[in-house]
DNA sequence: CGGGAGGTTCCCCCTACGGGAACAACGATT
DNA sequence: AATCGTTGTTCCCGTAGGGGGAACCTCCCG
């Protein structure tokens, strides 16, 4: 019954139970794509009856559908997932130039933010020559193995800063990933100096990526990168010619870009 | 309480009243971006403390996050709908040739699905000399007013189809639009026969469409489109250049589609 | 025709939810 | 600094709303 959450604080209180039962049904709906109520009731444990009622209510209200035999999630979830990228900052400025990015690079182009201790990608465009990644619009990464997550972690408030590195889990995935707050610290010491943040085959193998951060002011909306493989990524390239690109990108949305 | 369930068919027994208060939550969240406890409580008429609880709860799953002064829908909203999308038969094909469409013809291509008796965009791409519309990835249309509507509705077994009829509230958008059932169904015959559909300044004065329907066997998936002025969309062209090109497209995902 | 699986309805009992009110944390205004 | 107003949080109570079991319906398959 009780999840990780992984993320930054720990919430405590009074939580509704039927809501809850309704998110779990929306997440396994989401994973499995079209089922019936037999099966969701067996999997989270419910009575048919319980799960039958909640169906009801989502399908009452759009969230879900019904399609021959079972329900699947509705488009108007897409809606909303529009609705809440446009809230983010200039979304528009930021679409053209990660698309701007990936055009003159070549490579592949992300931009990213902070959420419950996570990055988020939030929009991703693809070069020419780019290699294919496992990334999608909406997943999460961890921050301390990725060049855009250092980068943003760099630049956070140190309160949340220290907050989110104290509840990291800190996972190898490559023999390269930075595994211990101390090192991590020091990453970002120089990943501010240099002013942008770079991820050395530190998430996967063979990956290199360069990070620049985007502000408003002294806060963080997010961070822009691009990523390619080691073997045009050269120390020299990386340093020069794709930090400008990254650098330049994150300078042209926060000039465009007027927050609320 | 109620609300007007203007879609196909009315549903009845049991809901469940705390996943709607829920559900307002996220959608007053939806439309007006960041806010807080006391502004949600007056807008739903609920006390504070309800919707403080939910509030929790849907922060502990991750719906939505605390920002500043208030809270605003989470990204992982993002990654649901992108889920969701890919859902949809084959959706990196369904982008690919709307994008193609779009290139091709230099207007503005969407591809739309029927849910609850309305259109849906999945996907949209914009031409060269494209035409600025409002249209938005998950916004909906009515099928009586717009190309990719009526093509879908044509092809729709005819229980669902007269399901859908009956329940529309035919509003004239424009002096072309189709106001009546009868006229309806005489369109939708036609649309058979010819084997894709128009719009003829039906929705927006000034804009023309074509649509061809994309099936699996005997079932509709959803339709593709082209828009644009009438300048550009003569009688001649739309007939000819651009049918075949929205045919083409529709036939192409068609093959590439291998349905669950 | 009969059996089985999945969907729907009914009803009961208990709990967990909604609401009121008190409490706490800021901020502004004087 | 002191006061008030505003917003967020906590506590507690009474009840109606929701979870569950079981019966019932519907469809499919042999």
């Amino acid at each position: 019954m009780s999840r990780t959450t992984g993320g930054g604080d720990e919430r405590t209180g009074r939580t509704i139970r039927s809501v809850e039962i309704a998110l779990n049904i929306i997440e396994l709906l989401q994973e499995r794509g079209r089922i019936g109520v037999t099966e969701i009731a067996n999997d989270l444990g419910h009575s048919k009856s319980t799960v039958h009622s909640h169906l009801r209510t989502l399908e009452k209200r759009r969230v879900l559908v019904r399609e021959g035999d079972g329900y699947r999630l509705s488009l108007r979830i897409i809606d909303m997932a529009t609705r809440v990228r446009e809230q983010v900052g200039n979304y528009d400025v930021i679409e053209r130039e990660v698309d701007k990015l990936a055009t003159e690079t070549g490579e592949i182009a992300h931009f990213g933010i902070e959420e419950y201790g996570e990055v988020y990608y939030l929009c991703k465009a693809r070069g020419s020559q780019s290699v294919e990644t496992k990334s999608r619009i909406g997943t999460q990464q961890p921050m301390y193995s990725t060049s855009l997550g250092k980068t943003i972690l760099a630049h956070l408030p140190p309160e949340r800063q220290e907050q989110i590195i104290e509840s990291c889990r800190f996972e190898p995935h490559t023999p390269h990933t930075i595994t211990s707050p101390d090192a991590l610290y020091e990453e970002l010491e120089t990943t501010i100096e240099r002013g942008y943040g770079i991820d050395d085959e530190e998430n996967i193998e063979g990956l290199r990526c360069v990070a620049a951060p985007v502000k408003n002011g002294e806060t963080v909306l997010g961070a822009i990168s691009i990523s390619g493989p080691t073997s045009r990524f050269t120390d020299e390239r990386l340093h020069t010619e794709l930090a400008e690109h990254v650098k330049r990108a994150a300078n042209v949305i926060e000039l465009n870009t007027k927050f609320s």
